[in-house]
DNA sequence: TATTGTTATACTCTATAACTATA
DNA sequence: TATAGTTATAGAGTATAACAATA
């Protein structure tokens, strides 16, 4: 096949190489997820929501790197679809807290089953310690982001 | 921090707690690219063809796993935009190959030149090991996704 | 005055269904 | 008849600007 422009192979090492690994990682993920039809934006909220417990839509707008306007709406539209309620932040009458419904709950959990399966079929096509890489680099690649996302905003000081 | 939910967490080695890294590795590579305003979908529509050079559009909207109205109205909207053209598939009068511009390679490689360096950055905050897990994890994941892609479509029969 | 959230507006992205033109 | 592509339609996802209410 010819190329028609040279680039690096995704598998020699380099930072563009290693991008392009990425790229197709994301894609795969992405369709492996159908349950409830659920958009990226929705579960991805959804999930923080369910880890994290309930929080002011500012909060969450900020932590899923969205707009405040981009958030009140998504958040609309899962409430509509019976999957988050908005309640009142007694502390301040201005916020609003989002929390998960048990049903966004229990879809969140099935959607994530379904990314995992598919994540698992990959590894078990893997050599054993191509497997390992996997279960070693993942996870540190999580942790020097939490890492730089906790160093960037506010360590919530005394 | 108390947790709503119990839940894996990103570290754990189960695929569950794989995908969660996962996720958070695949919102932090989508913020990284800005040149140029790109959407994820035009990027990697982008890519494509400047890696495979010019294909049919049908062709391009499979590889994409888009539906054809969508790759139709994507590659409308990046053809105003100066990054791909349409020309006639001498070889079938009902085609359309699609061909990047200049234009369009340059701004792809910028992108992909910013998302790799996004990505160095998290290598380089990693202990050697783990660096090392990451450069045999990602391309083969990669590999192995590429490998069901070729089992499950056509293998370009004679 | 600053912050929280919503509304208004305007794109992009996405799919399904219906259509046109060519094979 | 089947395939390639477009048009029509509709809804999700996104941002910025303007606004309302509360702190």
């Amino acid at each position: 096949m010819h190329k028609h422009v040279m680039e690096p192979a995704p598998g020699n090492g380099s930072a563009e190489g290693l991008m392009i690994a990425v790229e197709q990682l994301v894609r795969y993920v992405r369709r492996s997820a159908t349950a409830g039809g659920l958009s990226t934006a929705a579960s991805s909220a959804l999930g923080r929501l369910g880890r994290e417990g309930p929080q002011r839509l500012t909060e969450l707008a900020r932590a899923e790197n969205v707009s405040q306007p981009n958030m009140t709406q998504l958040v609309t539209r899962m409430e509509r679809a019976g999957l988050v309620r908005r309640t009142a932040d007694r502390t301040d009458g201005r916020g609003v807290l989002v929390e998960a419904t048990d049903t966004g709950l229990e879809l969140f959990r099935r959607r994530r089953t379904e990314r995992a399966a598919a994540l698992q079929q990959l590894i078990d096509e893997l050599p054993e310690p191509e497997q390992r890489a996997v279960t070693v680099a993942l996870p540190a690649l999580a942790r020097v982001i939490e890492d730089r996302q906790a160093r960037s905003s506010p360590p919530t000081p005394p």
